[in-house]
DNA sequence: CTGAAAGCGCTTACAG
DNA sequence: CTGAAAGCGCTTACAG
């Protein structure tokens, strides 16, 4: 049980094995030149064989500037499916800062915690959250940025503005002669499920629309499923909008199984666009969130904010694109008799 | 543009206005008893008002003990569809451990890279990699734990020992009559899809069956896809075997597309147990990883190391479970014709 | 181009 | 129960 190889090499260490001060060796590590090239040659051999590498922690608690940056990310799928995290890298990258991707476990009140742990923490100059966060930006001595998620553009908009969206879909529904709508509800534990929902039922008033109300569920395929197994044979429903892909899925599977076809009894929406949508049979009508756009926005907000810029001015175009495929059809004529 | 709030909040200015010095505000922070009620008032009465959360770098620096561990997850999205990140949250708390979960974006040599350097940062005491790394564990100065994904359990349980998954599954389409395999491989830059391939090629030979190749996929729907339409018509394969969930949705697609019913002329098995297969019609056969399983033994090893403790027991059974759903049944008797 | 000094913000023995 | 001293491993002016 000899503790084995734990001692940590430090500068000095390295500075006495090369014959030279510690402070050569630091700048051998933070500078490009400047370094008699005898020098940087002796310094090198040391570090390779020790392999040596600067201590980060102390090298931040030092020096003010750290060049890094964390990025929050949900412990939902949702934003995993694209290659988003790679584009904020590589942006970050360009401006010289390193992005740390760091997913956050727990509910709101925990994560609005330990991202203000993260921003005290001193490793970082700035914080892009991709999920809202219950947090209060000022309480933070570094820059916090949220992306502007579907909600939050809503509010920025003015009320709705973005959820035209949800609207457009229920015109579009109309325009094919549907009358009764049914929503599969996210957890209203998240604000863009709240929000699809409150849309869904303002627009249900607003067009004047027959409502079969809303479901509970939870994001899974199987709270779609059960929401659609558990509708009365005479509902009357011929259309569904369901918070996600997967519980749209879910759904489809048990009005198959209930024997309705989809599009040709029922039609039904999903949102985010997943990879598996476009290949299931029938193919998934569903939204695509430009998530690239909004993050390309947020993480330039945050350098300029860390920077002590002026914010960029925001360019993006719409956010969330409504793309048509199999699951959604024309009303049926006559109403599905009970089965 | 005056820098507002900038300015970091320090233990000595805390201690002037609680006026006490500034190792009674240390303890504060750091020791659950020990402070006179009258004192702990007055500290934290200021720590409120300023909103003050002592600099975790330097506590950390100090400190040889800074209680978090990092969780390394890849970027691919195959980890996030469970609660694993919840779990091994839990028990590293559980431990008196926080559990950090940083993502990495790039290529193995650039992951490599930055998992040294947060092992070397000072911040963490131990590390969890949650796929394999292209490391070797004795560079770094604190303990790395990598999961024993499907390939590593492979190598080290004997070779091809866990492969015994792929190959069960071959053999039970072999009972159902069919014999002409396909493989739609995952990119060879991850070891599970080279595996995955290996094993198929392995077993190939191996039970003497027929096989039309190997198509190359990239785990997307769309390669799935691409790899079933560009089949010769006359090929009389009837059992695709994908590397995951996305590319049997694509091989489903496009069989159908061509006409070829699943499963009644063509089975296809996925991998990954993703939750919209189980809605899809045909529901799709797959493999669930018990990641879990995998998270809860690494972690348990990893903080283990971290204490100089024996490594525990391996206690976890199978990893690897098949299960069957729509998308698989008996060969067709008669060879499809051209069509 | 390189070395001696100071200090980043905290914690940990050690006194009182 | 609380304060004065030392130091974690580095970087940044400042001299030479």
């Amino acid at each position: 049980m000899a503790d084995v190889g734990d001692q940590r090499i430090t500068i000095h260490e390295v500075a006495r094995r090369a014959g030279v001060s510690h402070q050569t060796v630091s700048r051998y590590f933070t500078r490009i030149e400047g370094l008699k090239p005898a020098t940087r040659q002796k310094i090198e051999a040391v570090v390779s064989e020790l392999n040596y590498r600067p201590n980060l922690v102390a090298r931040s608690m030092r020096a003010k500037r750290t060049g890094r940056l964390a990025a929050i990310l949900p412990s939902t799928p949702n934003l995993t499916h694209s290659n988003l995290l790679g584009t904020l890298s590589a942006l970050a990258q360009a401006e010289g800062y390193r992005l740390e991707v760091v997913t956050i476990v727990g509910d709101a009140r925990i994560r609005a915690d330990r991202v203000l742990e993260l921003a005290t923490s001193g490793g970082f100059e700035g914080i892009l959250s991709l999920s809202p966060l219950p947090l209060d930006p000022a309480r933070s001595p570094i820059p916090i940025v949220t992306t502007a998620d579907y909600d939050e553009q809503m509010h920025c908009q003015g009320e709705l503005a973005d959820a035209s969206v949800v609207r457009d879909i229920m015109k579009h529904l109309v325009s094919l002669g549907h009358q009764v709508f049914f929503h599969i509800a996210g957890p209203q534990t998240y604000a863009s499920a709240r929000s699809r929902k409150l849309v869904y039922e303002t627009t249900v008033k607003e067009l004047g629309l027959r409502s079969h109300g809303v479901a509970d569920g939870d994001w899974t395929g199987r709270s779609g499923y059960d929401a659609i197994q558990e509708l009365p044979a005479a509902s009357g429903v011929t259309a569904v909008l369901a918070a996600n892909d997967y519980a749209a899925m879910g759904a489809i599977r048990a009005a198959l199984e209930r024997g309705w076809r989809v599009p040709d009894d029922i039609s039904v929406f999903g949102w985010d666009d997943f990879d598996m949508g476009r290949y299931s049979t029938p193919s998934l009508s569903t939204v695509a969130v430009d998530r690239e756009a909004l993050g390309r926005e947020a993480i330039q907000k945050l350098i300029a904010a860390v920077r002590h810029d002026e914010p960029p001015e925001t360019t993006h175009g719409p956010i969330n694109r409504i793309i048509i495929r199999e699951s959604v059809g024309p009303a049926p004529h006559s109403q599905r008799s009970t089965s």
